[in-house]
DNA sequence: TGTACATCAGTGAACGCGCGTTCACTGATGTAC
DNA sequence: TGTACATCAGTGAACGCGCGTTCACTGATGTAC
């Protein structure tokens, strides 16, 4: 039993001071903490100073040496965010034996990590200054589909253009949520993956399936 | 001159107090407030109690008599919204003097409504509860495509699904904003409205152009 | 080796602000008699 | 027709809350001598 209205709560959520040298420790963990309070909570409107402070376990004062304000956590977060999207689009083209799997493979990591993390992909694309990131993915898949039509995979005629319909198509169904909204949306039953494939052969025009 | 200090504000912001009976016509005046105020900053935190009322003209504690909370005036602002989109759609469907014609015209009114209003074509899918609503412009579309296979304007052999496809993709070209956004990407000049055609002519499999 | 001091990571207390919500009110307009 | 009253549309003042931001501080750890 504790004494009468006393909480133990005496370290701060688990979270024990950074030793001497390691204070920009400090600065990383501030920003996982934004991408997990997002992710959770699935609202953008609970990224204030305060809240990613409690979710940090550290008082509000603490994130002033490592961040000016909510608005550099937040492009933080989305920095961290597009790397992550990068890196699981170009691991799954990597992986694949073949481009035109590759293809397949990077629609469907893409469409993923929206789906798994619908807030942040939100917000990522809400922001009005994802250009640049965004065209590292995207020069990734048109490299890879030109390769597909030198190869005879594809039928393209214009990769970059077809780029272009592929990403657009494949971020709508990244926003459109999860399968299983199908069902709820009364469309009927939709099998959402086998959709990623049929857009992706259609825009980008891929001949043989793998 | 106004006296010193004075700021003439005798009536607030032009609004007059409604005459006797209509008293109801504040909750539409709240919710067209809201519209113009979400659609003018673009910013869905904008959309507070006071914050809309003030843009209605009104004191915050008037707003209670017509809505419970920020939350109904937002689900009414959706609800407007949603009809708003639909009858776009639905005129540029009876506009068009064919059936092939009524699909392009009824996808760009679709992508057009989210490019003139980001913020608040957003605002209607983040929330979870679109779903009834969507499915009008859904079947719609689907109608007219079956319509269209009957026809011989498409070779889609799965209407259904390929009005899936065809939304999903829509729906991506009107989230990731207006024309003038490609440059900015750096992806070099990709005609938007043009991309719009290839879409509905890939995904609905329409054969003859208009 | 001991000790004074500097540095570093982070806290506590306080502030002003806009928010949502309540309550009693005001003043114009219609209605009963 | 006149007058008392009810109703209706909306306001003013106040409250507690979480927010962002500031400032002086604490206490542990390394460093100079």
């Amino acid at each position: 039993m504790e004494p009468h209205g006393v909480t133990s709560e005496p370290t701060p959520r688990g979270r024990a001071r950074n030793p001497r040298g390691a204070g920009a420790r400090l600065h990383d963990e501030i920003v996982d903490a934004a991408v997990t309070l997002l992710d959770e909570t699935g609202d953008p409107s609970s990224l204030t100073l305060r809240g990613v402070a409690r979710a940090t376990g550290v008082k509000a004062p603490s994130i002033y040496p490592h961040f000016d304000g909510i608005d550099e956590i937040v492009t933080a977060l989305i920095e961290h965010s597009f790397s992550q999207l990068e890196s699981d689009v170009s691991d799954a083209l990597a992986a694949a034996p073949s481009l035109g799997d590759g293809l397949h493979a990077a629609a469907h990591a893409y469409v993923r990590f929206g789906w798994e993390h619908p807030a942040r992909y939100r917000l990522m694309f809400a922001a009005s200054g994802y250009a640049e990131h965004a065209v590292n993915a995207y020069t990734l898949v048109e490299q890879t589909l030109t390769h597909c039509v030198a190869d005879g995979t594809s039928t393209s005629t214009d990769p970059h253009r077809d780029t272009f319909l592929l990403w657009v198509a494949l971020h709508g169904i990244a926003t459109l949520e999860k399968p299983g909204r199908a069902e709820l949306l009364r469309l009927g039953p939709i099998d959402r993956d086998a959709a990623i494939d049929d857009l992706v052969e259609r825009l980008a025009k891929i001949t043989h399936r793998p």
